[in-house]
DNA sequence: CTGTTAGCGCTTTCAA
DNA sequence: TTGAAAGCGCTAACAG
């Protein structure tokens, strides 16, 4: 028993279009008139389609979100915060995974996908090709990135260069001058920049303090605790010297580092020093030192600048910097001896 | 520069009613016609428009997600085995988080959310309330719940009794006789039986291995590290004797549980065995032994069903129990003296 | 095999 | 302040 806008309208005593206007708000309704619309839709359990109206209006009150993965420390917090900034608004959110394309399937994102199925669109953390970024502006709709800077789309990210300048740098400033990297974007390194931002920072910041780069002591993984824990076996079965210290591209590799560590017997911080980038939810647990940022928030941010942009705010997106902050925790000290 | 249907049928030289057939892949339609449509289709660029479609047929071609967070383990992997499977078939995700009811918000899921807007919804791991319930099955469409059992839902999960049990058992077969139980549902017992099923499979395994059940050694948390961590405090700040052995609800807690042991320098499994549930990623690298559970096919095979019951296999829907499996890594032991 | 013609359920001028 | 009517872009009978 779908009731439409038009049993409304007959039970109310009005015409349809009066109980369209009166049921959004709309001004010059009568005040008696709209109550009595309100009580028969009301009475009647009376729910509009969203259909009909996004035929009518060419608005699909939905934002598309595209992601590499969900199951990601990142995505996933990202994504939340996506998520109540849609619902307060009264927007869908429709998720649109790629899941596991990096592992050799083919990706099967299209423009036909998205084309009329959403009002904005949110790209996290992925590294478009520029094809792909052509097929998307082609759209026309409002878009950001989340996560990570893409180029040709503003986007709400930390500094990553910054955040991964303060993570090296809490290492020198601790005395460590024998410092390793476990980077990200061992699968990944087409477009998206991330992995390679904070590994050229990271770079950056040991030659400026004078210290030694050694190549072998960069190792590049996924930025998965199971691929830190990989990275961290072929750190340590490097003949010579260890490195007293270790920054890792997330906090996911680095807790991989420090449950292999454990498992040597190499003692966290006194052989080594570990830190991280996330704030990640076992970083706490795991005493794990790292620059903190709050993905919920850049969720949260993109999701407002989008809302702002439909309502009418023409420049309402731009690039923005979200702050980090050091955590010091357990994992790193001074170097002994 | 939008192009409809009506565009193409002029260039075309046929009728609405015939691109619409030759576009949809129907029978009777010649080949040469339809070759002739879409290339025409093809040329000027022409993407149906989804909201007439739904309009017309009453069909949005969307599932919706009902997920309490999205930054969990278990609904991160659910959610991408539903998105993959969904996909592949053409049909839309449609998510919504209710992330962080939990936490003292109201919660703000009313039926108005998903009328109208999906042909079908998997709840995930989700304890509705009876009205809640009322209100979803008043929409009538087909509806599955996926990570636990929901009553008055099919759905597909494991069965937390047998899994729970075979963990606990685990521990008994290695010869521990002191058992604690790091249990979830602190913050979440109205519906959600997960919790309270696991911990009452291990109080019965203890008891029918005949071996003493102590209630100050079953803590409650909520399933994440950090609860598990504050669970693992209050027990090994407990007088007296500590337990040999602790079965964790889920992988989390016990990941919690070793953190804060290793803090302590309670060896595991030394001087303490863990055990917990669901191979989480972090459970391999920290050699934690588990029960098995794969999420992502759960979602799977829930959302295959939910297409089989879309595409009139009327009874598709039914409850299924997924397997598992004892994973045993370096977190368990025989107990030691 | 193809065309005509009603809708699907709203919104939005334009008049009144 | 309200109503009539023309779409929005597609599908689904029903003819032919």
């Amino acid at each position: 028993m779908r009731v439409s806008i038009d049993d409304v309208a007959a039970r109310a005593g009005v015409s349809t279009a009066t109980v369209s206007r009166a049921l959004r708000g709309l001004p010059k309704v009568n005040a008696v008139t709209r109550q009595k619309v309100l009580d028969v839709a009301h009475e009647l359990g009376y729910v509009p389609s969203p259909s009909a109206t996004r035929l009518a209006t060419g608005r699909t009150k939905t934002v598309g979100v595209l992601v590499p993965f969900i199951d990601r420390w990142y995505f996933a917090h990202a994504l939340e915060g996506i998520d109540q900034e849609l619902r307060e608004r009264g927007y869908n959110l429709l998720l649109f995974s790629l899941g596991g394309y990096l592992h050799g399937q083919q990706r099967v994102f299209t423009e036909q996908m998205v084309r009329k199925q959403i009002d904005a669109l949110v790209v996290l953390c992925l590294g478009l090709t520029p094809m792909e970024l052509a097929e998307l502006q082609r759209i026309q709709i409002p878009m950001i990135s989340v996560g990570g800077p893409v180029k040709g789309c503003q986007g709400v990210h930390v500094d990553d260069v910054a955040a991964a300048t303060a993570a090296t740098q809490h290492l020198i400033d601790l005395g460590h001058r024998r410092i390793g990297h476990l980077r990200g974007g061992i699968n990944d390194e087409r477009n998206f920049v991330v992995p390679a931002l904070r590994s050229e920072a990271f770079e950056a910041t040991v030659l400026r303090a004078g210290l030694e780069l050694k190549a072998e002591w960069i190792i590049a993984g996924d930025f998965t605790v199971t691929e830190g824990l990989a990275a961290a076996v072929r750190l340590f079965d490097l003949p010579g010297e260890r490195p007293t210290a270790v920054f890792c591209g997330s906090d996911e590799m680095a807790l991989g580092l420090m449950f292999e560590a454990r498992r040597r017997g190499i003692r966290v911080p006194e052989d080594l020093s570990v830190v991280g980038i996330d704030d990640h939810d076992f970083s706490a647990p795991a005493g794990l030192s790292t620059i903190a940022q709050k993905p919920v928030e850049h969720g949260r941010r993109a999701a407002r600048m989008l809302l702002a942009e439909l309502d009418g705010e023409i420049g309402a997106i731009q690039e923005e910097l979200m702050p980090f902050n050091l955590v010091q925790r357990e994992s790193t000290a001074p170097p002994q001896g």
